[in-house]
DNA sequence: TTTTTATTTAGAATTATTCTAAACTATTGA
DNA sequence: TCAATAGTTTAGAATAATTCTAAATAAAAA
Protein backbone atom coordinates (compact mmCIF):
# COMPACT_ATOMS: atom_id res chain seq x y z
CA UNK A 1 0.00 0.00 0.00
CA UNK A 2 1.53 3.27 -0.76
CA UNK A 3 0.57 6.07 1.23
CA UNK A 4 0.24 9.92 0.08
CA UNK A 5 3.00 10.36 2.45
CA UNK A 6 5.01 7.66 1.22
CA UNK A 7 4.49 9.00 -2.11
CA UNK A 8 5.39 12.72 -1.33
CA UNK A 9 8.85 11.64 0.25
CA UNK A 10 9.61 9.76 -2.57
CA UNK A 11 8.42 12.08 -5.07
CA UNK A 12 10.64 14.79 -2.89
CA UNK A 13 13.40 12.82 -3.16
CA UNK A 14 13.43 12.70 -6.67
CA UNK A 15 12.75 16.09 -7.05
CA UNK A 16 14.79 17.15 -4.37
CA UNK A 17 17.99 15.06 -6.14
CA UNK A 18 16.71 16.58 -9.35
CA UNK A 19 16.50 19.93 -8.38
CA UNK A 20 20.13 19.84 -7.43
CA UNK A 21 21.06 18.18 -10.37
CA UNK A 22 19.69 20.80 -12.41
CA UNK A 23 21.13 23.52 -10.16
CA UNK A 24 24.79 21.91 -10.15
CA UNK A 25 24.88 21.92 -13.77
CA UNK A 26 23.21 25.24 -14.61
CA UNK A 27 26.22 26.60 -12.28
CA UNK A 28 28.59 24.22 -14.81
CA UNK A 29 29.63 22.26 -11.96
CA UNK A 30 29.27 18.14 -12.37
CA UNK A 31 26.70 16.96 -10.11
CA UNK A 32 28.85 14.15 -8.36
CA UNK A 33 27.94 11.92 -5.27
CA UNK A 34 30.48 14.42 -2.78
CA UNK A 35 28.42 17.90 -4.40
CA UNK A 36 25.21 15.84 -4.06
CA UNK A 37 25.88 14.51 -0.51
CA UNK A 38 26.97 18.76 0.67
CA UNK A 39 24.18 19.99 -1.48
CA UNK A 40 21.19 17.89 0.31
CA UNK A 41 22.96 18.94 3.66
CA UNK A 42 23.30 22.81 2.43
CA UNK A 43 20.15 22.80 0.30
CA UNK A 44 17.51 20.74 1.47
CA UNK A 45 15.02 23.53 3.14
CA UNK A 46 16.34 26.73 5.81
CA UNK A 47 18.70 28.29 4.87
CA UNK A 48 22.21 27.55 6.69
CA UNK A 49 25.25 29.38 7.94
CA UNK A 50 28.42 27.09 8.19
CA UNK A 51 31.70 26.44 8.24
CA UNK A 52 33.99 23.96 6.68
CA UNK A 53 35.02 21.68 9.50
CA UNK A 54 31.45 21.71 10.70
CA UNK A 55 30.00 20.24 7.57
CA UNK A 56 32.21 18.01 7.51
CA UNK A 57 31.81 16.82 11.20
CA UNK A 58 28.10 16.86 9.74
CA UNK A 59 28.70 15.00 6.51
CA UNK A 60 31.08 12.52 8.12
CA UNK A 61 28.08 11.87 11.37
CA UNK A 62 25.61 11.68 8.01
CA UNK A 63 27.79 8.55 7.00
CA UNK A 64 28.79 10.26 4.48
CA UNK A 65 32.35 9.57 2.14
CA UNK A 66 34.02 13.20 1.85
CA UNK A 67 36.99 14.63 2.45
CA UNK A 68 37.66 17.89 4.38
CA UNK A 69 39.58 19.08 0.91
CA UNK A 70 36.86 18.36 -0.97
CA UNK A 71 34.06 20.02 1.42
CA UNK A 72 36.65 23.01 1.21
CA UNK A 73 36.58 23.02 -2.52
CA UNK A 74 33.23 22.44 -3.01
CA UNK A 75 32.03 25.73 -0.38
CA UNK A 76 34.44 27.96 -2.51
CA UNK A 77 33.09 26.64 -5.97
CA UNK A 78 29.58 26.66 -4.55
CA UNK A 79 30.17 31.00 -3.80
CA UNK A 80 32.21 31.51 -6.88
CA UNK A 81 29.40 30.87 -9.04
CA UNK A 82 26.42 32.40 -6.32
CA UNK A 83 25.21 29.44 -4.85
CA UNK A 84 26.63 30.43 -1.38
CA UNK A 85 27.92 33.71 0.02
CA UNK A 86 30.20 33.94 2.54
CA UNK A 87 29.82 36.07 5.93
CA UNK A 88 32.61 37.76 8.06
CA UNK A 89 32.10 37.43 11.23
CA UNK A 90 34.87 35.53 12.92
CA UNK A 91 38.99 36.37 12.09
CA UNK A 92 39.80 32.52 12.54
CA UNK A 93 37.15 30.99 10.19
CA UNK A 94 35.50 31.42 7.40
CA UNK A 95 31.09 30.84 7.38
CA UNK A 96 29.50 30.21 4.21
CA UNK A 97 25.54 31.02 4.00
CA UNK A 98 22.90 29.39 1.67
CA UNK A 99 20.94 32.57 1.77
CA UNK A 100 22.34 34.37 -0.95
CA UNK A 101 20.00 37.01 -0.89
CA UNK A 102 20.96 40.62 0.35
CA UNK A 103 20.77 40.28 3.91
CA UNK A 104 22.00 40.89 7.76
CA UNK A 105 22.87 39.09 10.78
CA UNK A 106 23.05 38.98 14.43
CA UNK A 107 25.83 37.36 15.91
CA UNK A 108 26.07 36.14 19.12
CA UNK A 109 29.60 36.77 20.22
CA UNK A 110 29.09 34.25 22.80
CA UNK A 111 28.50 30.91 20.89
CA UNK A 112 29.19 31.77 17.43
CA UNK A 113 25.79 31.41 15.92
CA UNK A 114 24.53 33.55 13.54
CA UNK A 115 20.81 34.18 13.16
CA UNK A 116 19.59 36.36 9.43
CA UNK A 117 17.76 39.83 9.37
CA UNK A 118 15.92 40.18 6.78
CA UNK A 119 17.09 43.09 4.09
CA UNK A 120 14.58 44.96 4.06
CA UNK A 121 14.04 44.70 8.26
CA UNK A 122 17.51 47.13 8.37
CA UNK A 123 16.83 50.40 6.73
CA UNK A 124 20.68 51.27 5.85
CA UNK A 125 20.61 55.39 4.94
CA UNK A 126 23.78 55.63 3.30
CA UNK A 127 24.65 59.73 3.19
CA UNK A 128 28.38 59.46 2.21
CA UNK A 129 28.94 60.43 -0.89
CA UNK A 130 31.71 57.17 -2.21
CA UNK A 131 34.87 57.58 -3.22
CA UNK A 132 35.45 58.78 -6.92
CA UNK A 133 35.04 56.32 -9.45
CA UNK A 134 33.71 53.45 -6.85
CA UNK A 135 30.36 52.02 -6.73
CA UNK A 136 28.64 49.79 -4.12
CA UNK A 137 29.56 45.81 -4.29
CA UNK A 138 27.14 45.40 -0.89
CA UNK A 139 26.22 46.69 2.22
CA UNK A 140 26.67 44.14 4.92
CA UNK A 141 25.14 44.99 8.83
CA UNK A 142 26.70 43.09 11.58
CA UNK A 143 25.19 43.57 14.89
CA UNK A 144 26.87 41.65 17.36
CA UNK A 145 24.81 40.25 20.37
CA UNK A 146 25.29 38.44 23.45
CA UNK A 147 23.75 37.70 26.81
CA UNK A 148 22.72 40.17 29.24
CA UNK A 149 24.63 40.69 32.57
CA UNK B 1 67.86 81.15 17.78
CA UNK B 2 65.03 79.28 18.54
CA UNK B 3 62.19 80.16 16.50
CA UNK B 4 58.24 79.95 17.20
CA UNK B 5 58.27 76.50 14.76
CA UNK B 6 61.00 75.27 16.53
CA UNK B 7 59.78 75.94 20.21
CA UNK B 8 56.42 73.98 18.94
CA UNK B 9 58.26 71.26 17.41
CA UNK B 10 59.96 70.14 20.52
CA UNK B 11 57.16 70.93 22.90
CA UNK B 12 54.90 68.58 20.62
CA UNK B 13 57.31 66.05 20.68
CA UNK B 14 57.67 66.00 24.21
CA UNK B 15 53.68 66.34 24.91
CA UNK B 16 53.41 63.51 22.63
CA UNK B 17 55.72 61.31 24.42
CA UNK B 18 54.58 62.53 27.69
CA UNK B 19 51.02 61.79 25.73
CA UNK B 20 51.97 58.34 24.75
CA UNK B 21 53.46 57.03 28.48
CA UNK B 22 50.83 58.48 30.06
CA UNK B 23 48.49 56.49 27.90
CA UNK B 24 50.10 53.55 28.01
CA UNK B 25 50.35 53.58 31.92
CA UNK B 26 46.89 54.56 31.94
CA UNK B 27 45.97 51.29 30.78
CA UNK B 28 48.19 49.32 33.08
CA UNK B 29 51.11 48.88 30.31
CA UNK B 30 54.82 49.96 30.84
CA UNK B 31 55.71 52.46 28.33
CA UNK B 32 58.54 50.42 26.64
CA UNK B 33 60.86 51.61 23.81
CA UNK B 34 59.02 49.10 20.98
CA UNK B 35 55.42 50.30 22.90
CA UNK B 36 56.35 54.09 22.39
CA UNK B 37 57.62 53.26 18.67
CA UNK B 38 54.37 51.53 17.57
CA UNK B 39 52.35 54.13 19.49
CA UNK B 40 53.90 57.30 17.63
CA UNK B 41 52.87 55.38 14.19
CA UNK B 42 49.75 54.99 15.38
CA UNK B 43 48.57 57.47 17.66
CA UNK B 44 50.57 60.56 16.02
CA UNK B 45 47.18 62.46 14.10
CA UNK B 46 45.06 60.94 11.70
CA UNK B 47 43.13 57.74 12.26
CA UNK B 48 44.98 54.63 10.98
CA UNK B 49 43.67 51.12 9.61
CA UNK B 50 46.77 48.50 9.86
CA UNK B 51 47.38 45.18 9.81
CA UNK B 52 50.48 43.41 11.82
CA UNK B 53 52.68 42.90 9.02
CA UNK B 54 51.92 46.06 7.49
CA UNK B 55 52.85 47.91 10.80
CA UNK B 56 55.93 45.69 11.37
CA UNK B 57 56.23 47.04 7.38
CA UNK B 58 56.39 50.46 8.16
CA UNK B 59 58.40 50.71 11.67
CA UNK B 60 61.29 48.29 9.94
CA UNK B 61 61.44 51.20 6.86
CA UNK B 62 61.43 53.92 9.82
CA UNK B 63 64.09 52.16 11.52
CA UNK B 64 62.65 50.79 14.39
CA UNK B 65 64.22 47.81 16.33
CA UNK B 66 60.78 45.81 16.83
CA UNK B 67 59.62 42.08 15.75
CA UNK B 68 56.92 40.56 14.19
CA UNK B 69 55.83 39.44 17.20
CA UNK B 70 55.92 42.47 19.68
CA UNK B 71 53.46 44.01 16.77
CA UNK B 72 51.23 41.40 17.55
CA UNK B 73 51.49 41.85 21.52
CA UNK B 74 51.08 45.28 21.13
CA UNK B 75 48.22 45.34 18.74
CA UNK B 76 46.41 42.97 20.82
CA UNK B 77 47.23 44.12 23.86
CA UNK B 78 46.09 47.34 22.76
CA UNK B 79 43.00 46.09 21.56
CA UNK B 80 42.05 44.70 24.98
CA UNK B 81 42.55 47.64 26.75
CA UNK B 82 40.41 49.71 24.31
CA UNK B 83 43.31 51.59 22.38
CA UNK B 84 42.31 49.68 18.89
CA UNK B 85 39.88 47.80 17.58
CA UNK B 86 39.38 45.30 15.04
CA UNK B 87 37.83 45.58 11.74
CA UNK B 88 36.63 42.55 9.99
CA UNK B 89 37.03 42.65 6.47
CA UNK B 90 39.35 39.77 5.15
CA UNK B 91 39.28 36.19 5.97
CA UNK B 92 43.01 36.18 5.76
CA UNK B 93 44.23 39.30 7.57
CA UNK B 94 43.52 41.15 10.89
CA UNK B 95 42.69 44.70 10.80
CA UNK B 96 43.38 47.30 13.45
CA UNK B 97 41.68 50.70 13.84
CA UNK B 98 42.66 53.06 15.99
CA UNK B 99 39.52 54.86 15.37
CA UNK B 100 37.92 53.35 18.83
CA UNK B 101 34.52 54.94 18.42
CA UNK B 102 31.44 53.56 17.24
CA UNK B 103 31.56 54.21 13.73
CA UNK B 104 31.57 52.52 10.01
CA UNK B 105 33.75 51.49 7.15
CA UNK B 106 34.30 51.49 3.17
CA UNK B 107 35.84 48.75 2.04
CA UNK B 108 37.60 48.84 -1.07
CA UNK B 109 37.51 45.24 -2.29
CA UNK B 110 39.96 46.06 -5.10
CA UNK B 111 42.86 47.44 -3.39
CA UNK B 112 41.76 46.84 0.66
CA UNK B 113 41.67 49.83 1.78
CA UNK B 114 39.41 50.85 4.48
CA UNK B 115 37.54 54.11 5.58
CA UNK B 116 35.79 55.47 7.85
CA UNK B 117 32.32 56.72 7.75
CA UNK B 118 31.56 58.83 10.76
CA UNK B 119 29.00 57.18 12.91
CA UNK B 120 25.95 59.94 12.48
CA UNK B 121 26.49 59.28 8.70
CA UNK B 122 24.60 56.15 8.62
CA UNK B 123 21.17 55.59 10.43
CA UNK B 124 20.29 52.01 11.38
CA UNK B 125 16.88 51.21 11.99
CA UNK B 126 17.17 48.40 13.39
CA UNK B 127 13.65 47.06 13.66
CA UNK B 128 14.19 42.92 14.26
CA UNK B 129 14.02 41.94 17.63
CA UNK B 130 16.53 40.48 19.80
CA UNK B 131 16.69 36.97 20.43
CA UNK B 132 15.78 36.40 24.14
CA UNK B 133 17.93 37.40 26.72
CA UNK B 134 20.06 38.69 24.52
CA UNK B 135 21.56 42.63 23.90
CA UNK B 136 23.79 44.41 21.38
CA UNK B 137 26.81 44.35 22.17
CA UNK B 138 27.89 46.42 18.86
CA UNK B 139 26.66 47.26 14.93
CA UNK B 140 28.71 47.22 12.67
CA UNK B 141 27.96 48.04 8.98
CA UNK B 142 30.33 47.56 5.85
CA UNK B 143 30.13 49.18 2.63
CA UNK B 144 32.05 47.33 0.40
CA UNK B 145 32.83 49.38 -3.12
CA UNK B 146 34.90 48.64 -6.00
CA UNK B 147 35.88 50.62 -8.99
CA UNK B 148 33.20 51.97 -11.85
CA UNK B 149 33.25 49.15 -14.47
C1' DT C 1 33.07 2.01 -25.58
C1' DT C 2 37.24 4.96 -25.79
C1' DT C 3 38.84 9.43 -24.94
C1' DT C 4 38.82 13.62 -22.74
C1' DT C 5 38.12 16.50 -19.03
C1' DA C 6 36.67 17.33 -14.37
C1' DT C 7 36.78 15.80 -9.61
C1' DT C 8 38.39 13.76 -5.42
C1' DT C 9 41.71 13.23 -1.94
C1' DA C 10 45.88 12.14 0.88
C1' DG C 11 49.31 14.44 2.29
C1' DA C 12 52.45 18.27 1.79
C1' DA C 13 52.76 23.23 1.79
C1' DT C 14 51.42 27.83 2.99
C1' DT C 15 50.37 31.56 6.00
C1' DA C 16 48.59 34.29 9.68
C1' DT C 17 48.90 34.06 14.28
C1' DT C 18 50.12 32.26 18.84
C1' DC C 19 53.16 30.03 22.04
C1' DT C 20 57.53 29.01 24.64
C1' DA C 21 61.16 30.11 27.20
C1' DA C 22 65.25 32.59 27.77
C1' DA C 23 67.27 37.20 27.72
C1' DC C 24 66.22 41.78 28.82
C1' DT C 25 64.10 45.98 30.94
C1' DA C 26 61.07 48.82 33.75
C1' DT C 27 59.41 49.47 38.31
C1' DT C 28 59.51 48.91 43.26
C1' DG C 29 61.07 49.64 47.68
C1' DA C 30 65.01 49.16 50.99
C1' DT D 1 71.30 53.57 44.53
C1' DC D 2 70.53 48.95 43.72
C1' DA D 3 69.00 44.54 44.14
C1' DA D 4 64.56 42.07 43.80
C1' DT D 5 60.40 41.50 41.27
C1' DA D 6 57.33 41.54 37.72
C1' DG D 7 56.53 42.71 33.02
C1' DT D 8 58.37 42.69 28.12
C1' DT D 9 60.75 41.31 24.01
C1' DT D 10 61.91 38.01 20.66
C1' DA D 11 63.78 33.99 18.02
C1' DG D 12 62.13 30.17 16.76
C1' DA D 13 58.86 26.43 17.33
C1' DA D 14 54.03 25.33 17.18
C1' DT D 15 49.20 25.79 15.68
C1' DA D 16 45.42 25.88 12.69
C1' DA D 17 42.73 27.24 8.73
C1' DT D 18 43.18 26.88 4.14
C1' DT D 19 45.35 25.85 -0.27
C1' DC D 20 48.19 23.14 -3.28
C1' DT D 21 50.07 18.93 -5.69
C1' DA D 22 49.65 15.11 -8.17
C1' DA D 23 47.92 10.66 -8.73
C1' DA D 24 43.67 7.93 -8.79
C1' DT D 25 38.92 8.10 -10.05
C1' DA D 26 34.59 9.38 -12.10
C1' DA D 27 31.70 12.01 -15.36
C1' DA D 28 30.83 13.67 -19.95
C1' DA D 29 31.86 13.63 -24.78
C1' DA D 30 33.00 11.46 -28.95
MN1 LIG E 1 37.07 31.67 -1.80
MN1 LIG F 1 42.95 39.44 19.83
ZN1 LIG G 1 22.64 34.70 6.48
ZN1 LIG H 1 37.78 52.87 11.13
Amino acid sequence: MVTMENVNTHTNQNESHQTLTDKLRGVGLRATRQRLDIGSLLFSGKYRHVTAESLHDEAIAAGMKISLATIYNALNQFTDVGLLREVLVDPTRTYFDTNTSSHHHFFNIDNGHLTDIPHDEINVSCLPTLPDGQIIDGVDVLIRIKPVA
